[in-house]
DNA sequence: CCAAAAGTGTTGGGTGTACACCCATGC
DNA sequence: GCATGGGTGTACACCCAACACTTTTGG
């Protein structure tokens, strides 16, 4: 025990420090989050959130992300801090501290690698056993979620560049779990736009006198407007 | 060199972490901050946040406040996580991560202890130079606060269990360097506390007529509100 | 005695909410 | 043809912002 001396020596007691990933796609009708199987222990098969131990030249969102690309291939357009995990009793091999960043997507599958048997998007209103705290962790997700999206324009990284009002309503109930009125939601988001820039309607596309109109994510806009009243 | 051999060893690589405090206090007139004259390098001599290295059988809140406990004697009655810092060269001693929290006292003033060489409330809208990033941090702790304030109802830890309505008002003046109209300020807090009973009359206390009326934090009807509507 | 601070009403505008209705599409 | 989904209008309620005046307190 004491004669293979190992590589990494230090004075002070060090932990283990991970960074995890909540990544959030909407399909046009749910919303879903990310997850890999694991292939390694512990929690082998279980499903988890995308994630590993940092590397020495990185910061803990670089190293998320660096994760995240190497388990499914994924960069994604947006990426916040969420929480972080502590609980001396979480990871059965060592004292690990994680730190949660998440995330937004559009149009992607993903792919397995690295020690990610498998990968799959999970509806956030279903999602399996998941291993680690990570059941705790999705919980806080889902509300932090719910409350950015009610107080900060980030989800139109959610959605096309170019989308509908209807795309954005269906993202709401769906979020909410909750019908809300169309026609105020219109209202509150096309007077939004119109005072922000940040959505914009497009010329024409008009097919038929009654479908749906497209709008434009302004991007410039949108990082103007943030840069006053973001809230993460 | 690899004669002396270190007490804790790896198989990989792991940084230090710490856990840092941003404790906020209301004094009736300016919000101040809590910061520490460091005792040992790095930066001896210079403002820090109070804070320190992770042990091994504590979470980082537990540890945030442990060191905050050592280093100054207070005892916080809120506290949440704020961010974590995790640039490469934040440290010139070696790579140290940082999980921050953000607490709330009311009546305290603290003693310096362990390694702070003195301890000093300053006042949020006149900080020194800070040690580290701390700069960077407290600018996303106040940011944070102004957030916290307008969408939850915890700065009601600031603040004694009785106060005035003028008490609450100068408080948000000052956070937000904004002089909100008082009428508006107090029909909104009156009906705020008769629809959630967090915060109640106290029946006489009347000397004058014209002199402030007293309210009382309820602290259940606080739980039970934010059950259901919290932010942080 | 005077300045600063605290109590009190009212009103107009904007925002949110709750409805009802029409039209187009697709099964 | 009927259900679903999307566009539009209106009326009401509530919240918020912008105001002025009086009284009390304290130096």
């Amino acid at each position: 025990m004491g004669e293979n001396v190992k590589p990494f020596q230090y004075d002070y007691w060090r932990p283990s420090v991970a960074a995890d990933n909540v990544v959030y796609r909407f399909d046009g009708k749910t919303m879903q989050v990310l997850l890999i199987k694991r292939g390694n222990e512990p929690f082998k098969g279980k499903w988890a959130l995308p994630g590993g131990f940092l590397e020495e030249n990185e910061t803990l969102q670089e190293g998320a992300l660096r994760e995240l690309k190497e388990e499914t291939g994924i960069v994604p357009r947006y990426t916040a801090e969420l929480c972080t995990c502590s609980g001396v009793d979480r990871d059965p091999r060592t004292r690990v501290i994680s730190a949660v960043f998440y995330s937004f997507v559009r149009d992607v599958e993903g792919v397995a690698g690295d020690d990610a048997a498998d990968i799959c998007w999970f509806d956030i209103h279903n999602l399996p056993e998941l291993a680690f705290d990570h059941a705790e962790v999705m919980e806080k997700a889902i509300h932090r979620l719910r409350v950015s999206m009610k107080y900060s324009p980030y989800f139109f990284y959610l959605l096309d560049d170019v989308f509908t009002l209807p795309d954005l309503w269906r993202m709401w109930t769906y979020v909410y779990k909750k019908k809300m009125d169309r026609r105020n939601f219109q209202k509150h988001w096309i007077a939004f736009g119109a005072v922000t820039g940040v959505i914009e309607p497009v010329v024409d596309s008009s097919k038929s006198p009654r479908s749906p109109k497209f709008y434009r994510f302004n991007e410039a806009a949108y990082l103007k407007y943030i840069k006053s009243n973001s809230c993460w």
